[in-house]
DNA sequence: TCTGGCTGTTGCGTTTTTTGCAACACCTTG
DNA sequence: CAAGGTGTTGCAAAAAACGCAACAGCCAGA
């Protein structure tokens, strides 16, 4: 949209927090992109940049105008997407805030399904950690957010809330093995592989932990799941995941996972939702419609 | 602002119903219009307008973006006041839609206040019939509605709301002039000097004609309200007004105003407010919180 | 039926705006 | 003091926008 060529022109300056940097990444000379904020600025009869020897900074007003930019382009993009809708095609692009707990087996499938029913929406899907998530929607850089144990609900909007049950993630021939369940105090005498700490599971157990008395120590912390699993393999070493993230052939791997009960502690929630009091593209809100069946559907029986 | 050209383009358009016209208005060709709207249908890849041998009209898709066009511009607006608020200097341009009934005396005085505590905020004021001057926010072609007896509530949010006592206005010589109040079955022996009927003063007299089995006949239909109270001079002829229109030195024009009792009817009441969900520049909510505070000190004692 | 007046649209030459290039001045870091 | 980062500016070239004039369509009134 050529009108809004300003707008992001701002907007990418205030992300990168210099002009040569967004001037590259815009494709035009710096000297233009400085015209078209010199000039800008001369319009609003304030400047909106702070001039440091390091580059450049939104000010107080280019904070103002900076909110007004994001929201501007934000909804210019729902029209588009509502005009498409009309149009009978639905279009658009859907960018997704997620944290690692979750996109494994759960988003590609739902992801695969909308391509091939809708080819002219896209994805972009951003693994943050746990609070980002949330916060990466106050500027519109994300549209949807999928979280577990979310931070600040104040700026999220659930379209999706429930809880999610743990599961202790252990070889076959593990002792425990053959458990119905296994509560926290039972995985002490073994060697535990943890998520690194920002992750909202690692806080569950830690909690967890906390209420029986003890600490959790990993043998090994990380913030990569499926290296987490992989070490379970073939020891008697484990891990830990939600739900929503077991992998669907445990067995081949020669893995099982057992409910990890934890009593006296409420489980952790995973929420799906968007900016509070942002509508949504239709395309967004289509697919958070469907996260939302796909959640319900899946975790609704087990409370 | 520069970068909101097309956006008051495509705004001109639908208000003007032709290209031609607007192209005027914006001094500009018709021809250098045209492309504009062609080349921004090109961007879309959709038509936003239906191409009447009379103008032009905005279809489905159209509306859509004009609405966001729209809030686009009046964003931008409310943006420049809190940059220019936060400057120190207070600046905007207010758009008030209001009614006969309510104009007179009372806006002007507060208009010339702000105009010399803020010379950077300038005014416009739009006479509209009742019905008119709510639906005249949608569009943000006003920014705040003084209307008494509003219609559609759904659309208005009322910041300051009262009941209106109304007057009857007379020569001071008439025969009624020395009672302390007047009751609608009073005037019916008299020639009725009445506003027209869309407006709201109007409506509260023929309900409370009606409740008393009655029909108002006047003899002079105006929208005129200066005229009506000018033939009440010199003769007894009645004519009514609200409270907040009774003008300061009555007995000047040999006139006088007795309070009218309307029992069983509620008295009509006077509403101030802005769009539902707008969030109004800075110096427009700071003039819209003093026609509160105005009316609040001014009416509250009436009841 | 024709004419006048309204509509939007298009080709072309001109004007205005924007851009890229290169050089410059400034500050920080090594 | 040199190297690498920043924003800024002069100038010429490229691109975009514009105005003018002519055109085609529709419709109401003579």
């Amino acid at each position: 949209m050529r009108h809004l060529l300003v707008p992001r022109y701002v907007e990418k300056i205030a992300r990168n927090g210099s002009l040569r940097s967004a001037a590259e990444e815009l494709g035009i000379t710096p000297s233009a992109l400085n015209r078209r904020i010199l000039s800008l600025e001369e319009e609003l009869g304030v400047e909106i940049f702070e001039r440091h020897p390091s580059g450049l900074r939104p000010n107080i007003a280019g904070e103002l105008l900076l909110k007004h930019f994001r929201d501007q382009i934000a909804d210019m993009e729902r029209v588009k997407s509502s005009i498409a809708d009309i149009s009978g095609q639905r279009a658009g692009h859907i960018n997704i805030a997620t944290t690692r707990e979750v996109v494994q087996y759960f988003l590609p499938a739902l992801i695969k399904q909308s391509l091939i029913d809708f080819p002219a929406v896209t994805f972009g899907v951003d693994l943050l950690e746990r609070g980002e998530a949330e916060h990466s929607l106050v500027d519109n850089t994300n549209d949807i957010a999928i979280v577990f144990e979310p931070l600040r609900m104040k700026e999220l909007q659930p379209v999706y809330s429930g809880e999610q049950q743990m599961f202790v993630v252990m070889s076959c021939k593990h002792p425990l093995a053959k458990k119905d369940n296994v509560k926290i105090y039972d995985c002490l005498d073994y060697g535990l592989l943890l998520p690194k700490r920002p992750e909202g599971i690692r806080r569950m157990l830690d909690i967890s932990a906390e209420k029986t008395g003890t600490t959790l120590t990993p043998v090994l912390e990380s913030n990569s799941l499926d290296l987490l699993r992989l070490m379970s393999q073939d020891s008697d070493a484990l891990s830990f995941c939600l739900a929503i993230n077991l992998r669907p052939n445990l067995e081949q791997d020669n893995l099982v996972a057992i409910p990890l009960l934890t009593p006296g502690i409420a489980s952790g929630v995973l929420v799906a939702g968007h900016l509070r009091g942002r509508t949504l593209p239709v395309a967004a809100a289509r697919f958070l419609e469907t996260i939302n069946k796909e959640l319900a559907t899946k975790f609704s029986a087990m409370g």
